[in-house]
DNA sequence: CATTTTCAGTCCGAAATCGCACGGTGGCGG
DNA sequence: CCGCCACCGTGCGATTTCGGACTGAAAATG
């Protein structure tokens, strides 16, 4: 069922918050709300690119395979963003895949569609090709931060970019799966985990993490976190404050 | 002196090659070109953006940097590409750094300009848009290698690529360069390097590398490489073969 | 030609991480 | 209530890389 059958929920995603009211409602009967369950794969790699995802709740890793079968990751798409950027950028395959790492929902739209509209929605498409240059800061600075900065910096890295993009200050996560994003293995995760629930930074029980201690988690993560963080604030923080954006 | 007064030098930018005639021919009056030295950073973090590069030979390093001063590769733009994505994008500052690592020269266009004129030139937009696409992948490859494979395969894959992009067989770096580049220790780079000159695939000789068994060398890197040069030859391939991108 | 600088090769102990493996614990289904 | 299984904590030797230093050779400099 189309959206524009109902009542206008609560818009969640921050790109679609940040579009001019003309624009917004031109795009609005398109979009199709979807569930986005625990690890789905939306986009995957190889495959001809149908729809563009925009999440409200939950989040995607994107994540480049290796041949041995390993999965990096390479980025993090939440309500700040968009997944299907090859879409707008003219590719018709995608070679990153797009799982859900966090689930929830998000609102689908048509490639093809998406790709008719944009001539007519040119607020949007500036706003979209503003984020690809975002997200490409955020794979860049992910580049650098791999292989530079220690297990521990990293991982409260990666955990400060996931509360960022989750509902409530608790997600679901094993140290299995931190260890294969993080490209470590499961053992070290759970000593650099060790050290951060002692700092009382966070705390986990059976596969549920819940961060306790923001300032402290950003206290012992690299910089990383922070220059990516702010790029995203500079082109969300017209329309919001970032308190808005990451607190409910 | 704008290259209109000059008759057409041989063109050697892929990206402009790959133009339609008549989209050539409204650009070609505005692009200036300029001197590569080595070294020299053309795009500092930070600053606005007051041009695009096209380079014609020679070819830039793109750095992110930390907070200690280290400066991280995440990717390399030669003649392949372009330096500027983010005034394609939308963006009006940088926050990576281009650096000169092979000495050339470059087509330089004034970045309002570019902006302007991209109204006008829809393949121009389309095939940057791809290739921002493409480069954004090279990056994303980047974050997945860094960290996973061992420091022989990304030296041969950094070689291979430096190749790539480089005139001759041959080119200047030193094992302190490519330590920064790769984010490892000089000595570490020299042992590696070692390896890969015993069994001939490389020979230097005083801040001087020559290639001298591209085989070799990628029977050696990771899978890496050809990912990122295959999504590369797809894009510039409809107007040329591989081997008249890479081999002059 | 003499001096200085750059570059490459090597060695050391230390640190981080790896690969593997074993044991404990707690939730959940039978 | 019991057993299973996913999850977490831990230990050990091996490997890679680190950080630092020293040396000789080659190139640049004066």
């Amino acid at each position: 069922m189309a959206l524009a059958d109902q009542p206008p929920p609560i818009l969640r995603n921050r790109l679609l918050m940040t579009l001019p009211p003309e624009e917004f409602a031109r795009l609005w009967p398109q979009l199709e709300p979807v569930e986005l369950p625990l690890r789905k794969v939306f986009q995957e790699p190889g495959k001809p690119l149908t729809s563009v995802y925009f999440p409200e709740t939950g989040w995607f890793s994107i994540l480049a395979y290796m041949e041995d079968g390993d999965a990096a990751e390479v980025g993090l798409v939440g309500r700040e963003g968009m997944l299907g950027l090859p879409v707008l950028l003219g590719g018709d395959t995608e070679d990153l895949e797009g799982m859900v790492q966090a689930p929830g929902t998000a609102l689908r739209m048509d490639a093809g569609a998406f790709r008719e509209e944009l001539q007519f929605l040119p607020a949007f498409r500036t706003l979209l090709l503003r984020y690809a240059l975002v997200h490409h800061g955020q794979v860049a600075r992910t580049a650098a931060c791999n292989g530079r900065h220690q297990l521990e910096q990293r991982l409260a890295r990666w955990l400060l970019m996931a509360h960022d993009r989750a509902d409530g200050g608790e997600f679901t996560m094993t140290h299995e799966f931190m260890s294969m994003m993080l490209g470590v293995r499961r053992a070290g995760v759970t000593v650099a985990a060790g050290q951060l629930s002692k700092a009382g930074f966070i705390r986990y029980k059976g596969g549920h993490i819940e961060v306790t201690d923001r300032p402290g988690l950003e206290s012992v993560t690299c910089e990383c976190y922070g220059v990516v963080r702010r790029a995203c604030d500079a082109l969300l923080g017209q329309a919001a404050t970032a308190r808005d954006v990451y607190r409910r």
